[in-house]
DNA sequence: TATTGTTATACTCTATAACTATA
DNA sequence: TATAGTTATAGAGTATAACAATA
């Protein structure tokens, strides 16, 4: 076999703007929900559980791609804070079905507001459409996500 | 169509689902890497290494937007495998110029081809063409960050 | 026996403070 | 005094294993 010397271009990689931005992002909005008393990730939790509705703490794992025992200290401090309920489940008694609150929407809501801003500088060199088309391809790649097709992370409400 | 007041939608919010999938990229990444020896952030360090070329550490701290002393230690791995080198700066002999050696760049080039696949999975619903733009985006976003972040986009992987 | 949630624990990642050597 | 790099270390994030309750 030919061994050519292909010192081409490297493929397409995008996962490490992904991760630099993403990561950005996480940086400045631990800034922004420190004073609100929480962290990313449990913004995350909340977000998702407002898509997927109720769900057990395994479908909420799998969804947010972290283990089964690391939600559990998740929806501990949530639930400390009032934020989402627990209640075992009358069809099968081993699962918690897991809901936010009124207060866990609220708090989400402002929490997005605050995040609102921190997007606007992130991607300051976006336009509304840029943005928008962003948007849509990241959604668009999501669209196999695993257990709910539908319930990766939908469109936030506006403030 | 400027005349009429068009009530135009805030900007949907990208945060949560650039974090959920650069997450997706780096488990999947970690996998792929393994047999290689290294993890996702050596490669990202890397990376920066080559685009950079020669650079101090605490300039790449910058760039990784790593804390000064975590890149201590990367590079130490790195150093210890000899895909980079660190020589003092002779006109600032408290700097280490930082280097990627011709072993980092093969490690490098074969990492990239690897990942390729991983990319080609968790885009999988993408088209070509919507990759490029996505990429573009991403790119333009960065746009006033410091070097230029790790990745390139080129033609579909050679390897 | 298998599954859901939990605890305990170890391993990794990250950030803060103190030290060195240069400037 | 200030800066580049290093070390030590504590805190947060994450994963593995064992256990209780339930199926």
């Amino acid at each position: 076999m030919a061994s050519l010397p292909v010192v081409k271009q490297p493929p397409p990689r995008v996962g490490a703007l992904l991760d630099h931005l993403s990561r950005r992002i996480r940086l400045r909005s631990e800034s922004v929900l420190a004073p609100l008393g929480l962290r990313p990730r449990h913004l995350l939790a909340l977000t998702v559980l407002r898509d997927l509705g109720g769900s057990s703490q395994q479908a909420l794992a799998r969804t947010l791609e972290m283990d089964g025992t690391n939600v559990v200290g998740l929806l501990n401090d949530l639930e400390a804070d009032h934020l989402v309920e627990r209640r075992r489940s009358p069809e099968d008694r081993r699962r918690h079905v897991v809901e936010l609150t009124d207060a866990g929407a609220q708090w989400l809501a402002k929490a997005e507001c605050a995040l609102a801003s921190v997007e606007d500088e992130v991607f300051a060199e976006l336009d509304h459409d840029q943005r928008a088309t962003l948007y849509s391809l990241l959604r668009q790649a999501m669209r196999d996500c695993p257990p709910s097709p539908a319930g990766c992370i939908a469109e936030p409400p506006s403030c």
